[in-house]
DNA sequence: AGCACGCCGACT
DNA sequence: GTCGGCGTGCTC
């Protein structure tokens, strides 16, 4: 401008924010400002301000004119190279805009600041004058040359603010200032070492071995339910804390596993600091910030857990691997346990992978050398596997209008004669999954889906279980208007409290469902009960699979042992070999001999063959062989394509759009809907195509393809995308 | 994603 | 006359 060479070239820099762009946007850096990448940074966007991380990706040629400046960079330990490098992985990966998986690691809105010190007090000796008793209180309890925060030394001392006020008044406290307490104390590996039989010894020793490496690998712990699989993991999480490392421990659902805080507890004699989504704002923060410090060590955690900013990670572990909580269905698509398995290859550390019924693709991953295979045999001391048995509903049908066949309901009544308890599980919530009007047939569907309303009698609804659309229950029926003619078809299991209650009359009964009245704290408490004794049958759906152990239970009676098999989903066979291998394992636990009972039309069903003769190995190889015979879609060659729209009937179109655009002379075929059929979520009407190709690269160009042209295709179409994966790396 | 702007319907 | 519904478009 004024003719002098020197050209000032103000720095630029990529930030990652907080918004579905392809690309970081670039901020410029104020002269005075020290940025680097990792650093995390307040920028203006648009009308608002937003945190965001500095970045080294490539960020688009942007008009100068539209350049801003970062306000801020935060006060706050950078996030560092590896976290940058998964935050662009697991976007490539799962064809997400790396700004949305940039938001799911600053998830702690005020954290990035340091917690500010608290003003506090210190006694510093000297008597007071007029010594009341109350007086006298707070000065004992304060001769400890600690400091304490005003409040909280009168609490502690059973007096009032005013008191401490008075003796500060007098000279005998100095002012402090107390820095932020930290949120868990520091876990001790020698505390509560476990007695582990030789096979748990075993075991441990080569997940120790795999942490002591200090390099990448995983290792799949595979051990029957009641193995001692928790303790033996713990050995490796005690060889980590001890080498200074943090740990990570996934868990499918953290919300109602208060007992494995409990065991973690007498192990290393402090709780693990815990993560999932309805910790209080405030310790969110102070969680994420020590996380970051590095003075949080182990984090037991939902499948968020994985994108906290460690900061010297060494370990992470995912209990009940094969668990589908694990799957992020909403933003960015992902499954957190192979995220898990990247995070361990970027971060060159040990992943362990645990399960008593793994994934296929996690044991195929073992079979062929990517993964190291632990088994663990037996259960843990006296608890003994029960014995299984199918009841060929053929053969001995329940009475009309009831569903607990003769065998089952004998079982159960000699089950209460001994005072034992009984668990009954019936994987659908409700009374009854149809409504059907007697005079003309009517069927009760869901207005935005496909699916059937499900009769929810307690609450007095009809609810849709796809997409949470509800109604009350209606007297008459809405196209003949008959009235007192509705029947209820098929059993929930309110149903089969109703049944059990009127057949056992004098039994205390216990319904464990997530729609239960009173949320996860009320589950919590029902469990606990259940735990001491307090019912005598418990009545659940696959919650009752999750976490939680009922020592007291001898008898399992699953009412729908084919529900679930039917269906066009993939991993049907294998969802239910789980979830009945899961709940049959609730019981026997106390080493008394335990029954478990099957339900079922199909007796000679293969896997229910499997899961009664308790033979895993046989379920796994028909699995594995099905997969390679092209029975089912091999692992690594499947996709799933979410569509969504704002409409049913624009979805539905979408969908059969994309199946004629997929490129019918190449690799890549669409595969009708399957799995999920169609669901309503915040108000956009989603479909689920399966995409099916010879190599994973080959469906991820044809996916990335099918993005770049989704804006183009304008109105409210949306493609998102979740790959099965068999492999990685 | 989150926010503003803008254009149409029922209310103090 | 205004409050408020959600369609559209934009963010370095």
């Amino acid at each position: 401008m004024n003719g002098k060479t020197e050209i000032k070239t103000r720095r630029v820099v990529p930030v990652l924010v907080p918004m579905p762009a392809e690309r970081p946007y670039s901020y410029l850096v104020p002269d005075d400002m020290d940025v680097q990448a990792g650093s995390i940074v307040r920028v203006p966007l648009g009308p608002r301000e937003v945190a965001g991380i500095v970045t080294d990706d490539a960020s688009d040629q942007v008009d100068p004119k539209k350049l801003k400046s970062i306000l801020h960079v935060f006060d706050c330990p950078l996030v560092s190279r590896d976290m940058l490098r998964f935050i662009r992985w697991t976007a490539e990966y799962t064809l997400s805009p790396p700004g949305m998986v940039a938001r799911m690691v600053l998830r702690a809105p005020a954290a990035f600041d340091p917690e500010p010190f608290i003003p506090g007090l210190r006694y510093i000796g000297g008597k007071a004058e007029r010594l009341t008793a109350a007086r006298e209180k707070v000065l004992e309890t304060a001769n400890n040359g600690l400091s304490w925060t005003k409040s909280g030394l009168a609490h502690a001392a059973g007096v009032s603010g005013s008191v401490v006020e008075g003796l500060k008044a007098q000279g005998l406290f100095e002012d402090v200032m107390i820095p932020p307490p930290p949120v868990v104390g520091e876990p001790d590996p020698f505390y509560g070492q476990a007695d582990l039989s030789e096979d748990q010894q075993a075991a441990a020793q080569c997940l120790v071995e795999a942490v002591e490496e200090d390099a990448y690998s995983v290792s799949l712990l595979h051990g029957v339910t009641g193995s001692g699989k928790t303790e033996v993991y713990f050995e490796a999480v005690a060889r980590a804390v001890e080498l200074g490392k943090q740990v990570l421990i996934l868990l499918p659902e953290i919300a109602l596993t208060q007992q494995f805080l409990d065991r973690f507890e007498s192990r290393f004699g402090t709780r693990p600091a815990e993560w999932h989504s309805d910790l209080a704002p405030r310790q969110r923060e102070r969680v994420w910030r020590q996380i970051a410090e590095g003075t949080v060590k182990v984090v037991a955690g939902a499948r968020s857990a994985l994108f906290l900013p460690f900061a010297n990670p060494g370990l992470i572990i995912v209990d009940e691997e094969h668990d589908p909580a694990y799957k992020q269905e909403d933003r960015v698509f992902y499954n957190a346990r192979d995220m898990a398995v990247v995070r361990g290859s970027i971060g060159k550390f040990a992943v362990i992978l645990a399960s008593a019924t793994p994934s296929i693709e996690s044991l195929v991953n073992a079979n062929q050398g990517r993964y190291r295979y632990v088994p663990l045999q037996g259960r843990y001391a006296d608890a003994a596997l029960p014995d299984l048995k199918p009841l060929d509903m053929r053969r001995s049908p329940p009475v009309a209008g009831r569903f607990l066949s003769p065998a089952m309901v004998e079982a159960v009544g000699q089950t209460l004669q001994r005072k034992e308890q009984a668990l009954l599980f019936l994987n659908r919530r409700g009374y009854a999954p149809l409504t059907l009007c007697r005079v003309c047939g009517h069927r009760f569907q869901c207005p935005d889906c496909s699916s059937w309303l499900v009769e929810h009698r307690f609450r007095g609804q009809l609810m849709c279980h796809q997409c949470g659309y509800h109604e009350k229950s209606p007297d008459a029926c809405p196209s003949c208007g008959a009235l007192d003619n509705l029947v209820a078809c098929g059993p929930g299991v309110e149903r089969i409290a109703e049944e059990a209650a009127a057949t056992f009359p004098d039994a205390r009964i216990i319904v464990l469902s997530s729609d239960m009245a009173g949320g996860v704290t009320r589950l919590r408490m029902e469990m606990e009960a259940i735990a001491k004794g307090e019912a005598d049958i418990v009545i659940g759906t696959q919650l009752v699979a999750k976490g939680h152990n009922f020592p007291l239970i001898t008898l399992v009676g699953v009412i729908d042992a084919d529900l679930g098999l039917a269906n066009g989903d993939p991993r049907a066979a294998e969802r239910t070999f789980q979830l009945l291998n899961q709940v049959t394992g609730r019981a026997g636990r106390t080493g008394r001999k335990s029954v478990g009972l099957l339900q079922t039309y199909q007796p000679d069903h293969p896997v229910l063959k499997a899961i009664v003769a308790g033979d895993a190995h046989a379920f796994y190889e028909r699995e594995i062989d099905e997969r390679q015979r092209g029975m089912l879609p091999p692992f690594g060659r499947l996709a799933a394509l979410i569509i969504s729209a704002d409409s049913r009937a624009e979805a539905e179109s979408h969908a059969r759009a994309l199946r004629r655009a997929a490129p019918r002379d190449g690799d890549i075929e669409v595969l009708g809907p399957a799995e999920a059929p169609l669901a309503v979520i915040r108000g956009r009407h989603r479909f689920r195509l399966l995409v099916q190709g010879s190599k994973r690269s080959d469906i991820q160009s044809y996916l990335r393809a099918l993005l770049q042209a989704a804006p183009k295709a304008r109105g409210s179409l949306r493609v998102q995308v979740d790959i099965d994966p068999q492999s990685f790396l």
